[in-house]
DNA sequence: GTGACACTCAAGTAATCACTTCACTATTGA
DNA sequence: TCAATAGTGAAGTGATTACTTGAGTGTCAC
């Protein structure tokens, strides 16, 4: 009985983990303002600079950011289309689930003693 | 210092934390095909029913699901708008990294020699 | 060179997560 | 009535998460 079911994280996962921290999206909202360094990205933040760059780790794990170093500072910015994946994916529930609404409607509509859900 | 910043889990974490999860994702996935029993969304899991009902409730905490008990049987189904909160959040962020870079280009093209980011 | 700055790395910890098993309660079809 | 069905609840476990502190490393300004 191998169920062998993936353990690993696929990058929607790292994606929408990513995003489920309130300190995590504060610094992608940051960073859609513009470019910034690890310690201007910590500054609104009542952590460590440690937790900060960890933080940002996971982020640029998933996709979201991608930063480089200069000399001592490095900067984070925004990955162009990082998020399409989770939008994508979001995208496709919205239109399976509408286009099931729709046929739901027809069909309640030629069928009026159904409620569509009873067998 | 209290840097008492954080206390509880604002919507956004809880949807999107729900939506890190494979097994979660694909209980929506089956979800938005029609409603479905808990044995039935169980079924192509390989994890015991108890898991199963544990990830339905996160599901239900995020306002992505609801449900309803009829005799024995359990029913789920898709809650509406539920995704729409993460939607409207990852569609800010576009709007709002897009019209920067539109600022961007505008101020590249009067500015040739400048790359944009180094002050 | 010296000292401040901007990180970087490693280790430790408490809380949360994703499960498991086992015991239990209703409901239903024969 | 009785056994199978469908789910519920509690307790336990090992892995992961979100931090912390503390001790570096390379860079820049003077």
């Amino acid at each position: 009985m191998s169920g062998l079911q993936q353990s690993t994280s696929a990058p929607l996962d790292l994606m929408f983990q990513a995003l489920a921290d309130p300190a995590r999206r504060g610094m992608v909202e940051r960073l859609t303002l513009g470019p910034a360094s690890v310690s201007e990205l910590a500054a609104p933040h009542a952590m460590s600079l440690s937790a900060v760059v960890q933080h940002l780790r996971v982020l640029e794990d998933s996709g979201l950011v991608r930063s480089q170093k200069v000399g001592r500072v490095r900067t984070c910015q925004i990955q162009p289309g990082g998020l399409s994946l989770a939008e994508q994916w979001i995208n496709d529930r919205r239109t399976t689930w509408e286009r099931r609404l729709d046929r739901l409607a027809q069909y309640l509509a030629d069928h009026p003693d159904d409620d569509g859900v009873t067998p």
